[in-house]
DNA sequence: AAAAAAC
C-alpha cells in the first residue's frame, strides 16, 4: 500500500512537473530525467505561486527544487534597475556561489541577469549588475543589507523570495537579519523556505512570513549514508603526533584515495596543517573563512577540478558544498558538535558511490565520539592498523626539545600514561613542532600555474592575519555576543541531520508517512 | 574547545 507512493514518484519525470520547455531542455542537457522527492514535491506548487516549506537536508536536490520553477516563472516579465525580481538568501558565500552556478546551468536558455551579492569582494561589479537590473539576486545577508543601506537596492519589486538553510542561519545568528529583510519585501511575494530541521525559532519564522505554505518533507532519518565506511583512528594528542597519524593514514589509503577533505575544528589548525602537508609534499589546498575570497574560490575550484588532491578545511566546507566524488574524508579533529560529523562525512559516499571516512581520535575526544555514536545510532569501528604508536616508540620525528633533552628516550612504552605526558603537552608550543613550515617553504611540484597562485594567495591571506593581534583574537572578543539558542536545543532534538549533496541511494526510495 | 557573516 505504501509502495503506491514509491512507484508513483519513481515513475515521475521532469516533463510531468509543469516546467517550461526552456528549463526542461537545460535539465535534459544536464543529464537528469527523474526528479528527486523534494523536487517532485515542491516544483508543481512553486510553479503555481504557492508558498513552500521544504524540510530537506542538503543533498536532496533541494537547490534545483527552487531554481527550476523560478526560471520558469521568470520567463514572463523583465527586471528594472535596482529592483531585483527574485531574491535567494544563503548562509555562506560558497553556497551562494553554488546557487549562482545552478542558475547559470539551468538558465542557459534564458537571458537572465544574475547578481551575486556576497562579502569579501568589491562592491563595484555588484553595483553594476544591480544598476542593470537583476532578475535573480543571490546573497548572503550581511552584504545584501549593506547594499540596501547604501541605497543601491530596492526590495519592493521582489516577486519570489527564497530562504535556504534556515536552521543554519539560525545557528549563525542571522535570524534578525532575515526578519529585517523579509519585512522589506512586499507580502504579495511568494516565499520558498528550506530548512533541514524545524526548531521552534524556525517554526515561528515560518508562521510569521509564510502564507498557507505547502509542506514538503523529504526524510527524517538521522543516519549516515550506508555507502560510507567509517573508522576511528587512535592518535597521540599533540599536534605533531596527529599530523603524523594523518600522513600515515593518507599513505596507507593511497591506492584507494582519489581525493580527500580534511576537516579541522579551528581556522588556525587549518592553516598549520595545510602548511605542514605542503612541506611534506602533499598536494593540498586550504579553505576557511578568514582566507580572502579569491583564494577561497580558487581553492575550491581547484579541488573540484582535481588539481588539488587534498583540501584542508574548516566547517565552512562541511555542509551543502557540491563537490562530487570525494573518495575520503578525514577528521583531523573530532567535531565538537555531533551533527557536524554527519555533515562532514556526508561529503563522501554520495550518489551511491563508496566513500571512506577516518576520524583521528585522542583520549580527550572520548565524550565527543560517544555523542556522535549516539546520534548516528551506531558504534564506529576502530581502524585496524595501529598508526598511532609509530612516532612515540621510534621517536624519529619527535620535536627537538630545548631543555630536558630526549626525555622519553629509552623509556618503556608502559610509561605512556604517566604524568609527564600531560606536562609535556603544555610545553609543546608551536615552535617545537617540527613541521610548522615557514611560509616561504617551497611548495611541492605543482601541475599548473593557477594552482600555484591559489596556494600563494592562501598563504598570503593567512599570513596577513598572522602575528600578534591576529584577527582571530580581535574578533573573538570584539564581536557582540550573539545568542544562538538553536544550538543547544538541536542536540536533544530528533537528531535530523544532513547527507551529501547527491541523493543517497536510500533516499531515492521516497520517504513516506 | 569552533565556525560562519559587513565594513
Amino acid at each position: 500500500m505504501s509502495s503506491d507512493t514509491t512507484t508513483a514518484q519513481e515513475a515521475l519525470t521532469f516533463t510531468d512537473l509543469g516546467l517550461s520547455p526552456k528549463v526542461l531542455s537545460a535539465v535534459t542537457d544536464a543529464g537528469y530525467t527523474k526528479p528527486t522527492p523534494i523536487q517532485a514535491g515542491a516544483i508543481p506548487h512553486a510553479l503555481l505561486g504557492k508558498d513552500v516549506l521544504g524540510i530537506a537536508q542538503t543533498g536532496t536536490g533541494k537547490t534545483a527544487s527552487f531554481v527550476l520553477p523560478m526560471l520558469t516563472r521568470l520567463e514572463k516579465g523583465r527586471a528594472r534597475a535596482r529592483m531585483p525580481r527574485t531574491l535567494i538568501l544563503e548562509p555562506t558565500r560558497e553556497l551562494a556561489a553554488q546557487v549562482e552556478e545552478n542558475f547559470i546551468k539551468y538558465g542557459k536558455n534564458h537571458k537572465l541577469n544574475i547578481a551575486l551579492l556576497i562579502g569579501g569582494v568589491s562592491f563595484d561589479e555588484q553595483d553594476k549588475k544591480l544598476e542593470r537590473g537583476a532578475d535573480v539576486l543571490i546573497a548572503t545577508p550581511g552584504r545584501l543589507l549593506d547594499h540596501r543601506e547604501r541605497g543601491k537596492l530596492l526590495l519592493n519589486g521582489v516577486e519570489i523570495l527564497v530562504i535556504d538553510e534556515a536552521d543554519r542561519m539560525l545557528d549563525m545568528g542571522f535570524i534578525p537579519d532575515i526578519e529585517r529583510i523579509c519585512e522589506m519585501i512586499p507580502f504579495t511575494r511568494q516565499t520558498l523556505f528550506f530548512s533541514a530541521t524545524m526548531p521552534p525559532e524556525i517554526t515561528k519564522l515560518t508562521e510569521k512570513f509564510l502564507h498557507a505554505p505547502v509542506r514538503v518533507e523529504v526524510s527524517k532519518a538521522a543516519s549516515t549514508a550506508t555507502s560510507i565506511t567509517q573508522r576511528l583512528v587512535k592518535s597521540g594528542r599533540k599536534p605533531w603526533e596527529k599530523r603524523e597519524t594523518l600522513r600515515n593514514l593518507i599513505k596507507a589509503e593511497d591506492a584507494e584515495l582519489k581525493n580527500a577533505i580534511i576537516f579541522c575544528n579551528r581556522k588556525v589548525e587549518v592553516s598549520e596543517l595545510f602548511r605542514s602537508l605542503l612541506k611534506h609534499d602533499f598536494d593540498a589546498g586550504a579553505l576557511h573563512g578568514d582566507m580572502d575570497q579569491r583564494a577561497r574560490m580558487q581553492m575550491l575550484a581547484n579541488f573540484r577540478d582535481g588539481k588539488l588532491r587534498y583540501l584542508v578545511a574548516s566547517d565552512v566546507a562541511a555542509r551543502g558544498l557540491d563537490i562530487p566524488d570525494v573518495s575520503h574524508v578525514f577528521n583531523y579533529d573530532v567535531p565538537i558538535h555531533a551533527e557536524d560529523y554527519v555533515h562532514r562525512i556526508g561529503r563522501t559516499g554520495r550518489a551511491g558511490r563508496a566513500g571512506k571516512s577516518f576520524t583521528i581520535t585522542t583520549r580527550a575526544d572520548t565524550k565527543y565520539v560517544d555523542a556522535i555514536e549516539r546520534l548516528i545510532g551506531n558504534k564506529i569501528e576502530w581502524h585496524d592498523g595501529d598508526l598511532s604508536t609509530v612516532t612515540e616508540s621510534e621517536g624519529e620525528e619527535s620535536p627537538r626539545r630545548g631543555r630536558g633533552a630526549p626525555r622519553r628516550a629509552g623509556r618503556k612504552d608502559e610509561d605512556r600514561k604517566d604524568r609527564g605526558e600531560r606536562k609535556r603537552d603544555r610545553h609543546a608550543t608551536r615552535d617545537e613542532t617540527p613541521d610548522a613550515a615557514p611560509v616561504e617553504q617551497p611548495v611541492a611540484e605543482v601541475a599548473d600555474i593557477a594552482e600555484r597562485r591559489a596556494r600563494k594567495d592562501a598563504i598570503r591571506s593567512e599570513n596577513e592575519r598572522k602575528g600578534p593581534g591576529s584577527r582571530h583574537e580581535q574578533r573573538g572578543d570584539a564581536r557582540p555576543q550573539r545568542d544562538r539558542p538553536g544550538r543547544h536545543r538541536q542536540e536533544e532534538d530528533d537528531g535530523t541531520v544532513g547527507f551529501g549533496d547527491d541523493v543517497p541511494a536510500f533516499m531515492r526510495i521516497v520517504a513516506k508517512v
